[in-house]
DNA sequence: CCAATGAATGATAGCGCTAACATATGGCGT
DNA sequence: ACGCCATATGTTAGCGCTATCATTCATTGG
């Protein structure tokens, strides 16, 4: 075939449906597609004329350009992952929160992926993540499969491990401490003069943070010369409900326990309702309290002792890092640790 | 420059933290860059010898693929937009849950864009999600800017716009009707006996399927000869908390409500324990219904009466469309109607 | 008047991958 | 031996943008 001989399988037939792209902005507005790349993108010197021109054509086109395209040339992509384990327990969402607050005004779109707190799903969501080569990724917690270490270790991008400081970060790490946080609200139990404790919470093969307070919090009691009076888990299913089921269980099995430790505040809000309901002296004859410092509590009958788990503060910092990252090079290693406050609400005796 | 006269302006230096490519890939197993790409995405014939061989250099390099390059050469994206209010009221995180559940054996995956229900920024999280060509759309909702109406009609891909479906849908729609389900609940609440009935809700400048709700729910009331008794509106805060405060605002103004109706069932869930606080008789004197159905409500010291929003079949059906789609080429304009069940609960006479 | 300047625009060459086609290889029947 | 086919692999040409450098053209000062 000759030079400027056209291949006839594929005529030029203009599909009305086909996507546009810059070549067609170019020609309705008769500038080249540089210009009107520059234009779209509010680069370079283009001058007012043309640029309105460009703009004008682009909107009755109703051209949308393709970041695809558009990531590919230019190796920058403004996504940052957000890898989670879950979006149904309202303490993701409120970190989500605080990443999009932060990342608003930098030109940066947070993408989640979820994991249901199963190794293998985040595994596999942090490879989706980092196929797109992301700006940056944050993913929940400082457990991960060896393989999705090593990506991300790999990525060459920065990678904020949240919410948990217990352990070894891969780059940075923006959280608090729940085995100091399970110590704190033990000590404070057992200031406050409780002997009888049980906990209540998940089964937490691979809710890491709640093992880590569940720790420290048997810690600070073995420390006292204590030990669980007796201890409750369950998985799946309403919280508020489990948290009724589990404390009707507990307050059946062990009539004389005078304190319930919750791992989350969901089911203790449910074990508070149960106990005001059944006329127990809350927080005289026994206490109780939960663990994450949710908005909900704040409707209850009577506030739920609690601790603020920073959530908010902790989505902020993390998409800093992040936003920041790319001024100050590639420094990595932060570890900003956050320290959560005791709520004691009037479930704990004073 | 003669032809083959290097560029020294860029020598190519091993940068060891660069990112990998498939060449690099290919160059530690022999093959070419097109068999690893086959091997990488199981396609096409290749021999299980080579297969492993690829695989194994994949696997020591810690290669991860770049998406971004594969969809612009394949023209296939495997993401879909998934454009929603907020992520903090339970209601899509269930959605979202059904989504998951199908896209999850298609290869698809679900990108979140959140609103805040403001129209401005659906109109830039649609445009955003739209600039990455997804495989398709769901978009909360089926009032939009003009603007994004238009792009989402352009887009060239299957678009579902779910929850509602009072209005006209741009291509595709899966929701219930919230007139309808105001209404419905009207009339369940006139056939028990009440009379003088309250609303209590948001304030919904943007929040369209609730003043649908409340539209039906005060047309319903008219054909029987009623009008609402009081009605009161909040915006931001605890939602258990609000719900309370409401209630007694209400209750102050109005001592002789009989009913009273919220816009959902977390609001209604703070009204519920307040009545209950005051020894208020529910549902002999004062009745009180929510909407949604969420899963907290079992929890509660009684149910309180709600509907259903079929939120986890919504989220499927129109991850099913969108999944479908490719096999029936396009055809569009389905229209899925769902149809949410009252339950009574405990706080309704019957 | 002309070189030097700067603003505005255009031409060219990829980004890293995959579709489509081209080519090697080996087994088989005849 | 030959051709034929299937299987396995390689080559080529983009996908739709943007970085980079080149070009054009009006201005300016000497």
């Amino acid at each position: 075939m000759h030079p400027g001989a056209a291949k006839l399988s594929n005529p030029p037939v203009i599909d009305p449906r086909r996507t546009l792209t810059l070549r067609d902005v170019s020609e309705a507005s008769g500038v080249s597609e540089m210009t009107v790349s520059r234009v779209l993108r509010n680069r370079g010197d283009v001058s007012g004329a043309t640029r309105e021109r460009v703009l004008q054509a682009a909107r009755t086109l109703g051209y949308v350009p393709n970041k695809i395209a558009g990531a590919l040339a230019s190796q920058r992509v403004n996504l940052v992952g957000v890898v989670i384990p879950s979006l149904s327990n309202m303490v993701f969402p409120e970190v989500m929160t605080g990443i999009s607050e932060i990342l608003e005004d930098t030109g940066l779109q947070p993408v989640v992926g979820v994991t249901n707190y199963a190794p293998d799903r985040e595994e596999a969501v942090i490879y989706e993540m980092l196929s797109w080569r992301p700006t940056g990724l944050i993913v929940a917690g400082l457990e991960h499969s060896e393989a999705a270490r090593a990506m991300m270790a790999q990525a060459g991008v920065p990678i904020v491990e949240i919410m948990d400081i217990d352990g070894t970060p891969i780059d940075s790490a923006v959280g608090i401490s729940h085995r100091r946080a399970g110590r704190q609200m033990a000590e404070a139990i057992i200031a406050a003069g409780y002997r009888r404790i049980a906990f209540l919470g998940t089964h937490m093969l691979n809710d890491h943070r709640a093992k880590k307070r569940l720790e420290g919090f048997e810690e600070a009691l073995a420390k006292a010369g204590l030990s669980l009076a007796d201890r409750e888990f369950y998985s799946g299913g309403s919280a508020l409900l489990k948290g009724r089921e589990m404390t009707e269980a507990v307050l059946g099995r062990c009539p004389d326990v005078d304190f319930l430790y919750y791992s989350n505040d969901m089911i203790g809000a449910g074990g508070l309702l149960y106990c005001l309901e059944k006329g127990l002296d809350v927080p005289g004859k026994i206490g109780l309290a939960g663990f994450n410092g949710v908005e909900l509590l704040d409707g209850l009958p009577r506030k739920l002792a609690t601790m603020d788990a920073c959530r908010l503060e902790i989505g902020r910092r993390a998409a800093e890092i992040i936003a920041g990252r790319p001024h100050q090079g590639i420094v990595g290693g932060e570890v900003i640790e956050l320290f959560p406050t005791l709520q004691p609400g009037d479930t704990i005796r004073r």
